[in-house]
DNA sequence: TTCTGTGAATTTATTCACAGCA
DNA sequence: TGCTGTGAATAAATTCACAGAA
């Protein structure tokens, strides 16, 4: 019977839950690495990100077998394996739209810069902010967007607008090329199906945690 | 028969996925509101929120009865309902640990205000910001985390300071009856399992993008 | 008729449990 | 022996599809 035709190790596709855990093993492998270890288990591994050491295995495995049967996993080759299958190799061109309390944050946020991520351009409407430099990244006038980020062949933006403004800022980036967006407006965007969008609301895990809260609290009565 | 004993609407357990769509179900409501919308069908919810239909109807039927068969919900109903169950009618003691460019950001972040929560204390191990107070918030020492959580029976806290700390300030935090914890560092914090933690890793958020990105440029070669 | 509420069917994800290799 | 890799079993979440109320 012919095997079917499969360009990566297992041919089958990822399930989501499996791409959300992969960073969190990437922070894994730097603590033991920082540590000394050089050879990991599933299960200390497992212990580290509070998971399940089979699935664990199962999540690896479909990246290919990096393990040793017996002994483990090495932790230089798991990490190189990791940051290549995240396609950390390469610096991605990367825009921050929106420069009020958060998006100024993040562009000082040391987070992106430690992960290998570098903004390369910030935009905002408030005219007093045009023309200056943070962090060494000029910020430029929104309407700018268009230009700017096919100039310099931008691939992800960040949004860090009011959610009245998310939208229409999306619009242009998208018209722009970009092929990604993070974004941190409490609301949901409309884009061609060949952008991804990932939506990070702060509130919202807050009020998760009330949710908990707040039912503990029924319950106890 | 004997019906079970049932505390709340329903006696099952509500999923996890569900309790996370609670928060985008009410920005759309807020949404629909606004647009002078009094009712709202599941279909217009779901697309305003990009989720199947009949996904929306289990997630709110979990809670109780609150559509009108061949009309749709009220939006302002809902709304209230919603809120009461995400715990959101009292105001939650609040508490930030961190106040590096991240921490800042979060205190002035306008998003916290507008979804009805308050910070009411910030901590900082920069003798330079303490006792500096900003949006009315009073920056503490780190080492008073224990006695200021403590008399502002402060319920959950906000950690974004520096990984290799965060630990130790969740340790204190506990320590001094915290409840719930929304940590911003990149690793995972133990604490007793009557803790919640729910952890927010900005820079995952940017490789999980590239994962997919590295992969649409794979496959397209 | 329209649209909710919900069992049943389906799909997806997690966990078990063990064969196979060092 | 110890630990990976993985099919099989289980659990969980989503979607279908339709009965029932306005």
């Amino acid at each position: 019977m012919a095997k079917k035709t499969t360009s990566s190790p297992k041919h089958r596709n990822i399930p989501e839950p499996t791409i959300a855990r992969l960073p969190r093993y990437l922070r894994s492998f730097a603590e033991f690495a920082h540590n000394q270890h050089t050879v990991i288990s599933s299960k200390e591994l497992a212990g580290a990100s509070g998971i399940n050491p089979a699935q664990v295995r199962k999540d690896l495995a479909y990246f290919g077998q990096f393990g040793q049967r017996g002994i483990g996993y090495d932790v230089k080759t798991l990490d190189s394996k990791m940051r290549e299958i995240l396609g950390l190799h390469k610096a991605w061109r990367i825009a921050l739209v929106g420069c009020g309390n958060l998006g100024m944050a993040l562009l000082q946020y040391g987070g992106f810069a430690k992960a290998g991520f570098r903004i390369e351009a910030a935009f905002d409407v408030d005219p007093s902010k045009v023309g200056w430099e943070l962090e060494g990244v000029r910020i430029w006038a929104t309407p700018a967007i268009r230009q700017v980020v096919r100039e310099k062949k931008i691939e992800i933006a960040i949004i860090a607008v009011p959610a009245s403004q998310a939208q229409r800022v999306a619009d242009d980036l998208v018209d722009a090329g970009v092929r990604a967006i993070v974004n941190f407006a409490p609301c949901v965007l409309t884009v061609p199906k060949s952008v991804l969008v990932r939506g990070v609301d702060l509130a919202s895990e807050l009020e998760h945690l009330t949710y908990f809260l707040e039912k503990s609290n029924r319950t106890e009565k």
